[in-house]
DNA sequence: TAAAAAAACGAACGTTCGGTCTATTTTTAT
DNA sequence: ATAAAAATAGACCGAACGTTCGTTTTTTTA
């Protein structure tokens, strides 16, 4: 029983890694089993299916995304500055994923249009990680570290994945070396605004 | 010799629709013959290798883009007005492509690790498209309608191409219906961003 | 209208895919 | 130590893929 946990946790260390690069439609249970040195049945028998591979893969990316990006960030104090160290944490981890690809990013493309248990899997993710954020912004409004209108947390919000997504693909794609500080300014130069705002409102 | 020409231009527009829906790696011969009523070797003929079939469906798209989003804007005065109305048709064609999906972003994620002829065109085609917004926006600045600044100027080109792929991403993953809207917010308020730091300068 | 050229067909190839089945080896528990 | 259970191997399946080829049909040209 423990010698399958062991390996099983080991190939979708494996499939991680090829997933990154070849998204998770690209991950072949062959280029597992070569991976591992393994036979396909022996890789295949620890998930019953693709479908279940693709999931735990998933799984572990959120859960080495969670350990990475939002528990570092809990010791900064709330409100603004828990939410900005949230942001750069998540910029320094596509920042260093330009050379792998993020599963996240890759995944919501291939499978917006592709029904099933991956795409719900996935949907949930982007789903619960939205709701982090929302959470932390919600709490520099507590915080009066940005102006308490809920539109415009909302707004904040679509920005924040607004850059990601950007400092991703032109990292990526076109290879721009320096989309990482193009979205860190954005981030800056967006929170000046939403403060600014909220200065306006407090003169009135 | 005609005939093959009217052929060939249909087999491109059924596989655009393919695409878009599929990927440009879910682009199959036997599903475009299927939605074509033709054989397999049929289609195959009028392009010789499937690499080449994908990017006859990327340089359609291309045609379309461009003949939907950029000529009805040169009409537009130079400046912002014209920078304006080619992100607000921009925003425009991607909110009707939420159901069908841009290949311009789903070939972005699905060939930034997979180098090739069908990656190189699509490389060049996003070079050329931020180029032009690039143009628009010397324009801009040339008609004072935003700082005479460089580093602002690409900035502005990245935040745009940032807000469209949040739109898109948005709109179809997670079925967020104010996507579209959201960046159109994110644009006016990046605009006002731009404007407020001329008057800063002018004013000292 | 007949010959030439182009277009389309249909069968097959080799490969790869996810998945199944049975046999064997390795690990665990008694 | 031994029996039960779990893990792995390896052969194999049917389907789908891009591609090739010889043949047939359709279109164009003379």
């Amino acid at each position: 029983m423990r010698k399958g946990e062991q390996t099983r946790a080991a190939i979708v260390e494996a499939a991680l890694e090829i997933a990154s690069t070849q998204g998770l439609e690209g991950l072949t249970i062959g280029s597992i089993a070569e991976k591992m040195a393994m036979s396909k049945s022996g890789v295949f028998a620890h998930f019953g299916s693709r479908e279940e591979l693709q999931i735990a893969v998933l799984q572990e990316y959120e859960t080495q995304f969670i350990d990475a990006v939002l528990f570092p960030c809990l010791k900064e104090p709330r409100g603004l500055p828990r939410l900005r160290a949230i942001f750069m944490r998540w910029l320094d981890r596509i920042g260093k994923e330009i050379d792998s690809g993020c599963i996240y990013i890759s995944g919501a493309t291939e499978y917006d249009d592709r029904p099933g248990a991956v795409r719900d899997v996935l949907v949930k993710m982007h789903r619960d990680w939205q709701k982090e954020m929302h959470r932390a912004t919600a709490q520099a409004i507590e915080e009066n570290h940005l102006p308490a209108n809920q539109a415009h947390a909302d707004q904040l919000v679509f920005e924040m994945v607004c850059l990601i997504l950007a400092a991703h693909q032109q990292g990526r794609l076109m290879g721009d070396t320096l989309s990482v500080k193009r979205a860190s300014q954005g981030f800056e130069r967006m929170i000046q605004h939403y403060q600014q705002t909220q200065s306006e409102i407090l003169s009135q």
